[in-house]
DNA sequence: CGCGAGCTTGACGTTGTTCAACTAGAGTGG
DNA sequence: CCACTCTAGTTGAACAACGTCAAGCTCGCG
């Protein structure tokens, strides 16, 4: 079982790349005072798409992604770096959560209780405005992602997922994934089997370098190229 | 030319759907001297993706489509009723809309210079919050057809489609669309023709009734469950 | 050394698009 | 009032894209 712990580290984290330093005093007791703290292992559920969302997650440390899952079919929306949060759909609506969240590696959450959350959104501007902020990047990542799902096909998806990562995620053009194929492929929308014969492609054309899970970027202009007309 | 109108009517109903009643005297005055009435014409554009959103459209009166375009490609988001805000993504985010809108009938709207909008948001932790509930409301809706789009064939897209007018725009069970086979193609992300087989489907199995661009849903059960394993 | 999970590869079937021909209805001009 | 045209919609056939299935491979691990 895990131990509570509650360190001054992860509320100043939180405030600092969450809500730059929107909170005050009394504001920053409040959340203190509903808070937990909680280490998740690799391959963990962090949150469960329709179960009730009673808490905001800040994530602190670790990969994780979301996706959504209804029966058997699962769409990973998208791998999501440190300093996020998660769940932030659920402040306000009906209070469950929308998407699943999993680690990919071990990661270290902070769990704000949303009462508290709410309460302090509805009294300070500032607040609810970083909450907005993120509530509307995470819908221009959602439209982009919407997009090359449904209007390109397989090369381009892949293509587009590996700037993603490439991008938002790791800021390097070579970069180890704790992503297996089949989380590659649920990423995109394909098959296991697809996902393998893309990369393989890409490898031949020497756009990207493979070494298991090592992706290297070779030919960005041509990997744009793809996603584009791809 | 349009003439410049500025109407109580459509400043009380931005207060009263959008905001909910969370704007000071002060505020709204603010609003009201920085915005303006318009109304535009069925087919008209009433925003383009990728060019400078200096306003927050609210739409008083008519339906909107909203759709992601590059290049060629299209791919509606979904069909909005009237008492709506768009635009919204682009109060935090680079001042660019994430979205095209054109209008499906005669649309009156009121336009909100940004500025306006942004320093409300940030003193007023009511309207922030009301932005923030409209934000979450429409990112849980492209969750929805994410999932839809990415994860179900034609069948079962063309079912949510029109449980999504049903549910979300028109509210009954025969409605008089404004979309050519074509709008319903690109809303469900298949071509015309797989638009029309698929509604002529329906309607050999009694599911929807079809009568020029009015559809009428006959089972809905059994809508639903195409929804599902469609 | 042998086992098993994840990965790769090829053959084949399904789904959905594309292309082309055809039809129906709405608007136009003589 | 009737040809004429134009557009949206429909239909069928060919084709491409992609998934599924099955077999084989690789590599870490007991």
């Amino acid at each position: 079982m895990a131990k509570p712990i509650n360190t001054d580290e992860c509320l100043e984290a939180f405030c600092g790349h969450v809500t730059h330093g929107e909170l005050n005093a009394e504001d920053k007791q409040l959340l203190n005072d509903n808070r937990v703290e909680v280490k998740y292992n690799k391959g963990e559920n962090i949150c469960k798409q329709g179960s009730f969302a009673n808490h905001l997650i800040y994530i602190k440390e670790g990969l994780t992604k979301s996706y959504l899952e209804e029966d058997d079919n699962v769409q990973t929306l998208c791998v999501n770096p440190a300093n996020n949060i998660l769940g932030i759909q659920s402040v306000t609506t009906e209070s469950v959560f929308h998407y699943s969240v999993a680690a990919l590696e071990d990661v270290y959450a902070c769990l704000f209780d949303m009462k508290a959350v709410k309460v302090i959104a509805k009294r300070n501007a500032g607040f609810a405005y970083e909450l907005l902020i993120h509530s509307n990047q995470n819908q221009v990542l959602t439209f982009d992602r919407l997009f090359s799902l449904t209007m390109k096909q397989l090369h381009g998806r892949m293509a587009d997922i590996i700037l993603c990562l490439h991008k938002r995620v790791y800021q390097s053009d070579t970069f180890t994934v704790n992503l297996s194929r089949k989380d590659l492929a649920e990423l995109t929308a394909m098959s296991n089997e697809s996902a393998t014969r893309i990369l393989k492609d890409f490898k031949d054309d020497k756009i990207i370098d493979l070494d298991g899970k090592t992706i290297s970027i070779l030919d960005k202009d041509k990997l744009i190229q793809v996603s584009k007309f791809g």
